[in-house]
DNA sequence: CTGAAAGCGCTTACAG
DNA sequence: CTGAAAGCGCTTACAG
């Protein structure tokens, strides 16, 4: 097991130099040569060892991402699309889950520059608030892309969407299909895109100059289906005549339907939910929920693609720029906002 | 970045042998030497290059996991399990997604073995007919462990979930609540698990005393809604009476149940109908869908146990010997087959 | 066009 | 109890 240089260029009669040099298409080498070696690594299957190899280059083609919550349907898609491009550029990846903890995120970050990956994507826990971790990485050897959850305190390229206009479409909507009174399932205080998403909300009241009010707002912690019903059912307690809900996850949606239902209040008729994320659930429900989609997939090829970028820049000795991705997002009209 | 042993071998005024070996608690350095240098690790945050170590070690502590279907919840609860227990143990997870490709799959095995992986996690894909790839991971210094997609042909250790049980318990449930004509969408023909589903179907069918009919089985192939509907429309078209339908997967169910409500056939009245896997659109769908839940997390964790007591018999140069575990299943009854 | 030599950062058998 | 030396498998600057 396990196939040396050495061993190849005995075989060969040649120095090990000049096989590690034609395997490389190195140009001072004969092409004659070259075919040679070339043949007989194919029919041996010869693969150099990555571990020695890395010694020299400094390069592991190995990746690391730091996913926040590994049973989220949304990270999965784009997982499946960073996965694809990783394969046709022949880089593995490393996955870890910070369950939403600060601290595991550092210590996984530590692990992940430890193992010298040449690039650690990250999506940010939804408490973390102190960024030295990300500094270390970009004082590494390692790339640091952020996709989805960021910080603008960080500066690093990043793959986002568009979170206030997201949040702005789906008030928009509701308020087209004529909802007076509007409230808002939110997200917590901190992450980026939980704050961009309750601006959107915001602006689009003031737009069609709605009187906001704190009342109609809910913060959820979790974003789980409990939670949306549990809220909805807080907001509905206060009587303020909701005709209208924007939830800003589909579990929370799918909980405040949920609460409906069991309430005997009609979905789309006494009022209308709006969720965000186009998850399964939200289809298959009755009556289905109108949701965002994100292009989870997308994002994570993009990511790659910005990672493969610096990657190059690098290489070639060029300064590496960073920059934002923004994606597209898409109302998905179903029969609970008809 | 990247201090070395040598570095702080000079800083200390010892030898970079004394720094290793202090570090790895060899009985052979004084205790005070290992305070001191231990110390002075700590405090400049010294770890180890791990490809260097390897290059002597041969252990990466990375493990290689194949995942047939990235979009399958049940493995995301699989994998979280395995996380878990990797990151209690120092190990990292590369992830690889075989896309139902036996081809794929055998290329992602040559990849890990060269990435000199210590272990090697897959569920097959569903047309891998061919172990040749397999017993190339037995022969190489990864440890192999299949998970829940396996094969009888490969030995090797393996943790799965006692499939024709769980076909059984379905079926008998619906005989149970009195279904005269039970229908059955099974999976394709190839993996083990497809098979024991639809032999625990047919056993419960004869245990009491059922005629098996072929009229009633529809294969599908990608186990999706969408075949689940078509495949449905199908069998009702046959004007078979039929009365329960045991479906192998809960897409497949959710698809099914769809048929029924679109066409005015009313769940469980008419036709009772049970799914498999538990996913959360089982819960959600109206009426919920009866379905069986397998310990996905434990079958992570287990896995991962397995692997360690490999690895922990390799070092201690014992013969390793294969073992298979069998997971409990469990019957969540919903209003699908009240 | 080819190859000897140094070195990446570690571990461990061996000597003292 | 400590350390010099060899070697893991590669790459690359340098010499010829």
């Amino acid at each position: 097991m396990g196939l040396t240089l050495k061993e190849i260029a005995k075989e060969l009669n040649v120095s090990p130099t000049t096989v590690s040099k034609a395997l490389q298409n190195y140009s001072d080498i004969s092409e004659i040569t070259k075919e040679k070696i070339k043949n007989y690594a194919r029919k041996v299957g010869y693969q150099p060892n990555k571990q020695a190899a890395y010694l020299r280059t400094r390069k592991t083609k190995l990746i690391g991402l730091i996913i926040p919550n590994i049973e989220n349907y949304f990270f999965f898609k784009v997982l499946k699309g960073m996965l694809q491009e990783a394969n046709k550029n022949e880089y593995q990846l490393i996955i870890c889950n910070s369950n939403e903890s600060e601290d595991l995120e550092k210590k996984l970050v530590d692990d992940l520059i430890n193992q010298k990956v040449d690039g650690i994507f990250i999506s940010l826990a939804k408490d973390t608030i102190n960024f030295d971790h990300l500094n270390k990485v970009l004082n590494s050897e390692s790339s640091l892309i952020l996709f989805d959850r960021t910080s603008r305190l960080v500066n690093c390229s990043k793959v986002v969407i568009d979170d206030e206009k997201m949040g702005f479409i789906a008030t928009q909507n509701l308020i087209d299909k004529g909802c007076k009174k509007i409230g808002n399932l939110r997200g917590t205080l901190i992450p980026q895109n939980s704050i961009d998403r309750f601006s959107g909300y915001r602006n689009a009241l003031e737009k069609n100059n709605f009187k906001f009010d704190t009342n109609l707002v809910a913060i959820s912690k979790k974003s789980t289906v409990k939670d949306g019903y549990k809220l909805t059912k807080e907001l509905f307690k206060k009587e303020l005549e909701l005709d209208g809900l924007v939830c800003f996850s589909d579990p929370l949606a799918i909980g405040a339907v949920k609460f409906c239902k069991e309430n005997g209040i009609g979905i789309p008729s006494e009022i209308r939910v709006s969720g965000f994320g186009n998850i399964e659930s939200a289809s298959v429900i009755t009556p289905p929920i109108t949701s965002i989609d994100q292009e989870a997939f997308e994002m994570g090829v993009k990511t790659m693609e910005l990672f493969l970028k610096e990657q190059l820049d690098l290489k070639q000795k060029i300064n590496v720029s960073f920059k934002t991705i923004i994606l597209k997002t898409k109302l998905i009209e179903r029969e609970s906002t008809a």
